[in-house]
DNA sequence: TAAACTTAGTTAACGGTGTTAAAGTGAGTG
DNA sequence: CACTCACTTTAACACCGTTAACTAAGTTTA
């Protein structure tokens, strides 16, 4: 009888795989492609394995989005100890929002059910999700010392810019050249952030 | 032998039939919800039926897409025609999209592939998606004569800005009420259009 | 009138999906 | 040897989009 082909892995690495392998298929051919058995195979386990690590295909993509808001934050953190100017800071998280939707456009699909994914976990209960939303406008309150909530406003007009173009851009990018909508974007986040003054 | 059950239709009312369906159940249960199997048992008939109607699925999302999109052209014509100054007819545009994008969140979404709703067909080639980029651009136009780059770049801000907020409206509307968005949501459009002069 | 053809609609199947209960496997232990 | 336990798979359920094959009725033609 013949050795495992399989490689002894534990069950980090496995979960890092099911979640490695779920992205690459959603990058290769989109979210509606991505199924568990698909994912299973690719892992070499059978399907109910997935099940082991992930209750439901719904919790595998919270967890995707989740790592993505992470991500983000990380990224916003850095940013903000780089830069002491906070038009700058707000100007250069708006730089790495773009990026990040850039060159990982599946996890930013994800996080915001676009392009036919869907994660019914509600977004707003993440924990994730919130770092992010308190960093950016802790940001802007160092800007502009307000009410609460009037941060909370100029954080959603931010929010809906920077969002509503990169997910235009990706939408129109067949007929409108990235490089181009980049552009666009640059020149718009920075009239944001100079008028907030 | 009994009477058949089913009322007499013609092509075009089962066609109709077919799409009203579609729709509802997306309004009711969402996208995901929305099968082929599911409509036809709703307009009493076999699934296959639906196919001499419609290609494929995605052909029926396409076409409740275009309604969508002849929907809004036929509201923004209704505005030009109504108002003279172009500052307030494009404020009026904004305006009617929030509108139709909250009484018919259902089509809204299957244009933009947004919550799990997702169809292939390239929304730039939609002529009907054309027409109603038309229809902003002159008004825009009338507004600030410039290079059609220059326009097409003020409708790309103008579309980000709208798109942006109503999708992240329509997110977190469980926690920022609905009328809150669409005060902040007014009010950035009302300042994009004042600032274009 | 009988045969041929058209139309409208159905059933049943194919290969896929998320998900889960049950069965199997093999190594270690009393 | 029997037993347990962890791990993994098989097989099933109910659904999905899609299509080939079929049926029954009505219409046209020879």
């Amino acid at each position: 009888m013949e050795t495992i082909e399989r490689k002894p892995r534990n069950r980090e690495q496995i979960r890092s795989g099911i979640l490695k392998t779920a992205k690459s298929i959603a990058r290769q051919e989109g979210w509606q492609a991505v199924s568990i058995r698909k994912i299973a195979d690719a892992i070499e386990y059978s399907a109910p394995v997935v099940y082991e690590y992930f209750d439901s295909k719904d919790v595998l993509l919270d967890e995707i989005r989740s790592e993505g808001f992470r991500y983000l934050y990380q990224e916003y953190d850095r940013i903000v100890n780089l830069y002491r100017d906070p038009e700058k800071r707000l100007y250069e998280i708006s730089l790495v929002q773009w990026e990040f939707a850039r060159q990982q456009p599946e996890i930013y699909q994800v996080m915001y059910n676009m392009s036919g994914a869907l994660c019914t976990m509600p977004i707003y209960e993440s924990e994730s999700m919130q770092a992010v939303s308190r960093i950016v406008c802790k940001t802007i309150f160092s800007f502009i010392p307000k009410s609460e909530e009037s941060i909370k406003r100029l954080y959603f007009q931010w929010w809906s810019i920077s969002h509503g173009m990169i997910m235009l851009a990706m939408l129109l990018k067949d007929e409108q050249p990235l490089d181009h909508s980049e552009q666009i974007y640059r020149e718009s986040m920075r009239r944001f952030v100079r008028d907030l003054r």
